[in-house]
DNA sequence: ATTCTTGCAAAGCATTTGCACCCTG
DNA sequence: CAGGGTGCAAATGCTTTGCAAGAAT
C-alpha cells in the first residue's frame, strides 16, 4: 500500500486539518504498517526517522484521524487498541494463537448478511454495522503469525 | 437468570477448583449482573454484601473462571473487559450510543454462515469460532440505552 | 495575528503481581 | 497439614491530560 505525500497532504486538507509533520508521519505509518498497528507500534515506526515525535502527540493525531473518519479503532482480545486504515467494508481474521489480525472482505458474504437481516428484523434495533470476528489459526508455510 | 449456590457450587466442584466464599460471590454476581459487566460492575455488586473482598481476588477469580470455561471474557470499543456467563454460541447487538449489549442468538444465522465458510474456504486460515459484532441504535420505548 | 498543534511530564484507569497469611480439602 | 487462595499495596501498561511554547493558515 503505497501512498504519496500529496495524497496525505490532501487528505488531512479536505477534512480542514492543519497540515503537520508530525500528521504526515502518523498517516505514513499507518499506510506503511498494514497489519492493524498498534499505536506503539505506529510509534516506533515514526521514531526511526524522527525520534523528537512525541508519544502523547501520536495518540492525539491517531484521535483526530479516527474523529474524521480517516482511520478506524477497534480493540482485539489483546491490551492495546489497533488502528485501521482500510475504510471498506471487511471483516477480521483473528488468531487464536497471537495477535495477528487479517483483513477478510468478501461481496457475497456481505450480500447474505444484508439479506438475512432484511428478512429477520431484530425486535427494537436499528442496524448500522455488521462486522464478523473470524477467530482460528493461520496455516501460513512460515508458521510466523 | 436465577442461580442456586448448590450449582455453583458444583460448578467449582466439577472444575477441581476449591470452593471459597469469594469464588461464589463472584459466580453469584456474574449470574445476577446479566448485562455483560466489566469486572468494576461485578466489583460493586459483591461489594454490597461483601465490602471485604479484594479487587485483585476478583481479577484473579474471573481470570480463573474464563481459563476454566466457566465464563468468557471480550473486549469492546470502550475500556474496560466484559464477562459472559452465557456459554451458548450467541453474537452481540452494540449500542452505538453507549455501553449497552445485548445477546443475539439465531441458528438459521449461525447455519447459514457455517454454510457459506464450507464452501468459501478461507486460503490459509483454519476457522474456529464466528462471530458477529452488530452496531446499531436501540429503540426501546424507555430509551434508556 | 489567531488559532490550532506540539512536547513534556504527570496523572488516570484497568489490570496484574508479589508476598505473607489464611483457609479448604 | 499441604497446596492453593486471599488481601493488600505497589507496580504495570496503555492512554489521556494540562499547559507553556511553537507552528500553520
Amino acid at each position: 500500500m503505497e501512498i504519496h505525500a500529496e495524497t496525505i497532504r490532501e487528505k488531512l486538507k479536505s477534512k480542514g486539518l492543519k497540515i503537520t509533520p508530525q500528521r504526515i508521519s502518523v498517516l505514513e505509518a499507518l499506510y506503511a504498517l498494514q497489519d492493524h498497528p498498534t499505536a506503539e507500534q505506529i510509534i516506533d515506526f515514526i521514531h526511526q526517522k524522527n525520534p523528537n515525535i512525541a508519544t502523547g502527540t501520536v495518540y492525539k493525531t491517531l484521535d483526530i484521524l479516527v474523529k474524521n473518519g480517516v482511520t478506524t479503532k477497534f480493540r482485539t482480545d489483546g491490551e492495546a487498541a489497533r488502528y485501521d486504515c482500510i475504510l471498506s467494508h471487511h471483516h477480521h481474521l483473528f488468531s487464536a494463537e497471537s495477535d495477528h489480525i487479517e483483513d477478510y472482505e468478501n461481496e457475497e458474504l456481505n450480500r447474505l448478511l444484508g439479506n438475512f437481516f432484511e428478512t429477520h428484523h431484530i425486535p427494537n434495533f436499528e442496524i448500522q454495522s455488521i462486522k464478523l470476528q473470524i477467530k482460528g489459526r493461520f496455516l501460513s508455510n512460515t508458521n510466523s503469525d
